[in-house]
DNA sequence: GTTAGCACTCCAATAGGTTGAGTGCTAATA
DNA sequence: TATTAGCACTCAACCTATTGGAGTGCTAAC
C-alpha cells in the first residue's frame, strides 16, 4: 500500500503541488499534463494521481474533481521535493533592495524586517525580539520618579533597551541611584545577563556583614530590576494580506488566526519552543494546530549574533504557500539580520 | 418636504433604530408594533415609516423589505434621540468590576484601558497616548552607548518613558553626560516640553559667548532628546470582535478597517484632530471615510489631567453600534483614566 | 386621522435541468 | 507489460422556474 514512490511519481507530486500553489484551484489529470511536460498522457497521470491518493499525499475535494495536496502532501514536497540547497532553488526572488538601515532604534529595525518578510512573502511577516535572558550587560541606569519608585533602564550590548519601574524599601535619592549604577556597570560590562543573575543571587545568598552595604542595595535593586520580563516583543506585519488568500474567505477560520495575532503570546509561545533548532523550520497544516489554525503553515529560523542565537523570525501564511520562495526568504533574511546586528556589536 | 419631526415619528425612528442596532435585520411595521408599544396599527406606522423614508432616515434595502436607519438616521438618534445625559441613558451597563490598577507602567495601563473598552463595547477598543508635546519634564538622562551615540530616556511627570538613540558631534564620557543630565534636571522639571522647546531655542539663538559651554552642549542634546518625536503610540485591542459583526462578513470592507488597525498612523492622525473637541464625538458612517471606511462608527473623548488634555480614547464598531451603551462607556471610562492619572501625577 | 383589507413586489429557499471538468474502468495498442 | 484511447459515470456549479413569506402602498371603510 505505502509503496515507494518512483522518480516519476515524485515528478508527477512536484508539478501537481505547484500548480496548485499557483492557481489554488483541484488540479486535474489533463491540467497537469498540458502545464508541464510530463511524456504521459492523461490516463496515465491519472493512475499515478490514484495512486499517491492511496498513498495519502492527494485528495480530492469532492469525488469527481482534480486533486489537491494532503498535508503530508505538503510536508513531502517541502522534505523531499525541494532538494537541500534552499539559498538555490529559487535565489531569483527578486530581493530587489532588500537591505535593511543599521537602525538606532532595534525596535524599528525588529518591525521592518517583519515588514520585508510580509512583504516579499505576501504573507505575515513575524519577528521575535532578542530573549531578555540571553542579552549582554551593557548599561544599567536607576531613574528616581517618585518616593521609593524607580526607574530602571537597561541598555544591552546589542542595542536592545527595557524600561521598567521597580518599588524599594528605603527611599533613594538620585544620588544614591547613580552610585549603585556605577558600581554595577563597571562589574557587569560585558556579561550575559543570565551569567549576572546566577551570580547576584549567590552572592546575595551569602552573610551579608561580609560585603559592603552599597553592594548589597546595588544588587538588591539590580536583581529587581533585570527579573525575567514580561515576555519580549513579537512584530507582527501584513496581517491583510492573508485576507486576500482564498482559504481565508471563511471567517471563521481567519478569525482564530487573527486571535493568535491579537493575543501575541499565543505565538511567542510556539516560536520560543523552535528557540534553539538549527535551520529553518516548516510547520504544516496541524502542526501549527497550537496558534489555533489548522490551515496554515509557518516558516522560520532563527537569528543570533557569533554562535548566541538571539531570536526567531520567519512568515505566517496558508499551508499553500510559495514554500520555494518563503523558505530561502526567511533564510536570507535571518542571514542578513544576523550581520546588521553583528556590525552592530562590533 | 423636510417636514418637521413630531412626537409620534421620533418614537418611531426611536424605537425602529433600537430594534436594528438589536437584530440586524430590516425592521417592517408589523415587527415594530408588536415589539413596542406604539398605540397605533402597522397600517399607520407603515404611512409614518414612508414618511421618514422620505426625510432620508431610513432607507429599503430592497422596495419590499422593512427599514433599516441612513447615516443621517444615526445622526438624528445619536444627537436628537439619546438625550444629553450620557451618563444617565443606560448607566447600568454593567460595569462590574471595571477599574484598573494604577499601573506602574502607563503603556501596560492604557493597553488595558483599550481592552476594557474592546470588551465592554465588544467593538474595538483605541486608546492614544498622550502626545509628547504636552507633558511636563521631570527628568532627562543621557546614557553613552558607544562613540557619539547616546540613549536620552525622558520621563514625564504624568509617568510615561521615551526612549531616543541620538548622534552627538563630540564624544561624551559618561561622566560628561551625567553633567548635563542633572544641569538640566535643576532648570527643567515641572514645566511643559513645549515651553522647554521654546525656550532652549530662545537662548541658543543667543551669542555663544555669552553663555557657558556646558549650558550650550546640554541644550543641544536636550533639544535632540525633545525633538518632536515618532509618532506617539496607539492601542488597538479586540480587533477580533468586529469580525462577529455580520455587516463584515464582506472580507473587502474588513480588509479595509483592518488596514487602518495595521497602518496606526491612519488612525492617529484622524484622532489627532479631535484633540481639543471638548466632549464625547460620535462619527457615523461617511464621517470616518478617512480611515477608510464607510460603515464604520467611531466614538471617542480626551482624557486629562487638571485642564490638559492628554491623549484621546473611544470605540471603533460598525455603524449599527449600541451608542446607548457606548457612549456612557467613553465617557465613564476617560473620566476613570484622567482620575487614575491624576492620582498618579500627583 | 386611523385602520382593515387587498393586490403587489421582491428576497430567500427549494427543486429540477444542464454543462463541464474530472474520474475510474476496460479494452486496444506499442 | 506498460501505456493510452474511449466511454460511462459523478458531482459541483450554474441557471431557471416555483413557491412561501414578509413587507409594502393604496384604497375604502371606520
Amino acid at each position: 500500500m505505502t509503496a515507494e514512490m518512483n522518480a516519476r511519481d515524485r515528478n508527477i507530486l512536484n508539478a501537481l503541488i505547484h500548480n496548485y500553489i499557483k492557481t489554488a484551484y483541484p488540479v486535474g489529470s489533463r491540467t497537469l499534463t498540458k502545464a508541464f511536460d510530463i511524456g504521459l498522457s492523461p490516463a496515465s497521470v491519472r493512475n499515478i494521481m490514484a495512486d499517491l491518493e492511496d498513498m495519502g499525499y492527494l485528495q480530492q475535494p469532492h469525488p469527481s474533481a482534480g486533486r489537491i495536496p494532503t498535508e503530508k502532501g505538503y510536508r513531502f514536497y517541502v522534505d523531499e521535493l525541494l532538494g537541500g540547497t534552499p539559498a538555490v532553488w529559487e535565489n531569483d526572488f527578486s530581493i530587489g533592495p532588500y537591505s535593511f538601515a543599521r537602525t538606532e532604534n532595534m525596535k524599528d529595525l525588529l518591525q521592518e524586517v517583519s515588514q520585508l518578510l510580509s512583504t516579499y512573502s505576501h504573507c505575515t511577516g513575524i519577528v521575535l525580539a532578542p530573549r531578555f535572558n540571553l542579552m549582554t550587560f551593557q548599561h544599567l541606569q536607576f531613574i528616581r520618579i517618585r518616593r521609593q519608585t524607580v526607574l530602571t533602564v537597561f541598555v544591552s550590548a546589542e542595542g536592545l533597551v527595557q524600561n521598567k519601574v521597580i518599588q524599594t524599601e528605603d527611599d533613594f535619592t538620585q544620588e544614591d541611584l547613580d552610585r549603585f549604577s556605577s558600581f554595577l556597570n563597571e562589574r557587569f560590562r560585558g556579561k550575559t545577563l543570565q551569567e549576572i543573575r546566577t551570580r547576584l543571587l549567590d552572592l546575595m545568598r551569602q552573610d551579608k556583614e561580609l560585603y559592603h552595604h552599597l553592594f548589597q542595595t546595588a544588587a538588591d535593586l539590580a536583581t529587581k530590576a533585570l527579573k525575567e520580563n514580561q515576555a519580549s516583543d513579537l512584530f507582527v506585519e501584513g496581517t491583510t494580506n492573508i485576507m486576500d488568500q482564498p482559504e481565508f474567505s471563511d471567517i471563521e477560520k481567519m478569525k482564530s488566526l487573527f486571535h493568535a495575532f491579537e493575543e501575541k503570546y499565543i505565538i511567542m509561545k510556539f516560536l520560543d519552543s523552535c528557540f534553539d533548532q538549527e535551520g529553518v523550520k516548516v510547520f504544516v497544516g496541524s502542526e501549527t494546530t497550537h496558534l489555533g489554525t489548522n490551515d496554515c503553515s509557518l516558516v522560520i529560523t532563527n537569528y543570533k549574533i557569533g554562535d548566541q542565537v538571539l531570536g526567531v523570525l520567519g512568515v505566517i501564511g496558508p499551508m499553500r504557500m510559495e514554500y520555494s520562495k518563503v523558505i530561502p526568504l526567511v533564510e536570507y533574511t535571518a542571514k542578513r539580520l544576523s550581520e546588521v546586528l553583528e556590525d552592530d556589536a562590533a
